[in-house]
This record gives structure tokens, sequence and C-alpha cells, in this order.
DNA sequence: CCCAAAATAGCACGGACGTGCGGTAGATCG
DNA sequence: CGATCTACCGCACGTCCGTGCTATTTTGGG
């Protein structure tokens, strides 16, 4: 029993590296097949469908993140600190262990269009990951580090912004000032919430009947 | 020599309507042509190669998107109004006009591992835009509209940002407040710039070596 | 060491893809 | 009106896709 689990991981493992490349949806069990050095039924016996495949692989690349770029980031310390560690691994994350592009990227774009569990399954991830920005600027605000009258949300979604950007401008143009961009957009998203920053539209408009927290 | 070049602009602007949602590279000869009430061989004699398809298709969304967001958008007064009304534009095109998402995001993830023509028309459109951003910028810097040290392809970036985030939001959570978040960012973004705000991190760092013009 | 069970391979299927070829009908022009 | 040329269609090809069925190999416990 044993020994099919360590193929089955070692078959997503690749399909994480190829999906990297080609998306969730150019993930092909074919090629998936060659790569792994296994015949297409073969490996195919060990999910019963693309989409059990397709989930299977975005699983371990979630999990692959969260260790390499969430979990060391909450070790930093509360407030600015944990901030600056969580944007720095994620940009590296995007500079260097990512050949190919980010996987969530190419799924996001290639899936909004369907449903089914898949989307489901990443648009939940993606609130998880924004959920987590949120909280761990929450804490900052707690601590003193940040305007208490910053909403968490809203610095989510903008950092969120600013790695999308960042992501096209390193891909797309292969523009060398990519990391520099992101970098300068950071510092100032992280100025503006400093609490003896200016107020500005960063308040958020008390005539806005949006309720603060998105979920 | 009319009727033929007639039918191939109806081709290619239902296949602008199609690869809005299903990407460049979903967009297929056989589905385009069922659309287009025609067979799949007289659809392709239009064109000699899907290459040639897709250059087609994605040269006639570039000129519907500079026909109803950029060139409106440069008819508005210098300086922050005519920032906004580009932003607006650009907005309510993510929010209405586009059933299916946008095909040039789409179109950047799907070719970003590739090379050849397409992705190049791709490239070149986006640096484009982030041109016309920037100059729109430089002309309200110049009006004494925006501070006179900003960098204005800094500015481009950030807010092709924003409107990656909003995109994201929209398309794949269908998060309700994603328009107000992008709003919010937006101000934010003016805020930073106007010239009466503090410096913050937004003044280019002096010891930054990188060229201020991405190109 | 043997044998059940699990893991993998071989092969075939129906369908969709891009792309060509040969014929035909409709437009254009003398 | 008749000739020519363009636009279009039907059909077929080779390839790859996801997915099953059956046979073979490999594994691991008694």
């Amino acid at each position: 029993m044993s020994k099919g689990a360590d193929t089955r991981r070692e078959i997503v493992r690749h399909g994480v590296t190829t999906a990297y490349q080609v998306g969730l949806r150019g993930l092909t069990i074919g090629k998936l097949a060659m790569v792994s050095d296994m015949s297409k039924s073969g490996l195919f016996a060990h999910f019963q469908s693309k989409e059990s495949l397709q989930l299977a692989v975005l699983n371990e690349a979630r999990t692959e993140f969260i260790d390499t770029v969430v979990r060391p980031a909450l070790a930093a310390p509360r407030g600015e600190p944990r901030v600056r560690e969580l944007f720095e691994r994620w940009l590296e994350c995007g500079l260097n262990r990512m050949p190919g592009g980010c996987l969530f990227v190419k799924a996001a774009t290639e899936l909004d269009e369907d449903d089914g569990p898949v989307r489901d399954q990443l648009a939940q991830d993606h609130r998880d990951l924004l959920d987590t920005l949120a909280h761990v600027f929450r804490t900052g605000i707690a601590e003193g580090r940040f305007r208490d009258d910053a909403d968490p949300d809203q610095f989510a979604t903008e950092l969120d912004g600013i790695m999308l950007g960042f992501y096209h401008s390193h891909r797309l143009l292969r523009d060398e000032s990519a990391e520099v961009r992101a970098r300068r957009a950071f510092e100032r998203l992280l100025d503006t919430y400093r609490p003896d920053a200016d107020a500005g539209a960063a308040r958020p408009d008390p005539r806005d009947a949006t309720s603060p927290s998105i979920r």
C-alpha cells in the first residue's frame, strides 16, 4: 500500500512543476505520464478523473506555498516585520521559485468562467490567502503599528494587486525593473497605513455602506 | 473583394467576443466557425493559420479597447480629470463591457511561457498601455497637478496592479466589493501623488540606480 | 517461497483539434 | 449574357485528448 501512495505523491509533485508552466488546464495526462516515466493508463489509475488530478495538484501547490511563504512569515515578529517578511517571501517566490509563472494566477484566469470543484477550491484558496494577509495586518493594527482606522481587507486587496502587477511585468513584459517597482509600491502601501501618516483616502468613507469584511 | 473582407471582419468580431470568454488559446477554429455560421474550412481560408487568426483577434480587441477606453479619456481635461476618466472607463469596461473577463489578462497568463508573434504583440500592447498611462500622468505633472518628483512609470505600474487586483476579485472571487476596493486603491494612489501630499516612499530613492523610464 | 492483491502497462474508443485538398456556387466584370 | 474568379463547403488526414478494459508485472504478508 505504500508504493502506490509514494508514486502518487511523485506524480503530483511533477504535476505541480508542470502546471506552473502550462496551467491547470494545460496540464495533460499524457505529458505528465511521460514526465513521470509512466504509462498514461498507469498514471490515470491513481486518479479517477482529470478533475481529481487537478485538485490534487492544486492542493499540493497550496501546501507548498504555505510552507515556503506563509508559515515562515508568521514566525516573524508581529506588525510591520511580519508583513514585510510575507511580502519578501512572496516576491522571492515569484522571482526564483516559480519557473514558468504562478500556477494560481494562471488557473485563476483559466477557470474564472467555469464552475465546478476546481474553481471553487481555487477561489477558496485565494480567499484564504487574502484573509491571512488581512489578519497579519490586523495584528499589526492591534499592536499600534498601523492606523487603527485602516481596513485590513483593503490592505490585503491592494497588496494582492501589487503582486499581480509584479507578476505581469516580470513574466509577460520581462521587465527588469518589476521587482523594484513592486518594492516601491509596497513601501507606499505601508507608508499610507502607518500611524503617523496623513489620512487621505485610506480612511474608509463613513458614507460607504459596504461591510468592512469581505466574507 | 468586398464580400471576403466583410465576412472576415465579422469572423474577427465574433472571435473577440469568444476570446474574451475562453482566451486566445481556448479560441478554437471549429467553435468559432459554428458561432460564425460557417464551415471550418471556409473560415480557415480567411486566415492561413491559427496564429494569424489570433493576431487578427488581438488587434481587433486592442482597437476596441483604445476606442472605448483610451481615446475618449484623452478628450478629458488634462491632469487629474483625465487620469480619472481613464480609470473610470477602464473599470467600467471590466464591470460591464467584458462578459467573460479580459482577453488581455487571459492571454497574458496563457502566453507568458511561449515565444512567437502573438506573445510579442501582446507584450507590445501592454507596454503601449503602460506608456499611455505614464504619459497621461506626466502631463498632469507638467500642469502641476501631481508631485513633480513622482515617477510616471511607477504610477502606471501601480494603476495596472489595481486593475489586475480588481479583475481577480471581480471574476474569480465574484467579490461584490471589488469595485469599491479598486476605487479606494485608486484614490489612495492619487492622494500619494498630489502635490501637497507627504512624500513617503512615493519619492524615488536617489540611491536607486534604476532608470526612471522602463523602456 | 507463494499467492493474493495492488500497481502498472497495452490497447482501443470516441471526440476535438489544426490543417489541407477538390469541388461548387455565387459574385464581378467584360 | 457568359466567363472568370472569389468565397465557401464537404471531407479527410494525423495527432492528441480523457477515459475505460484487460492483461501483465510487481509487491508484500503468511
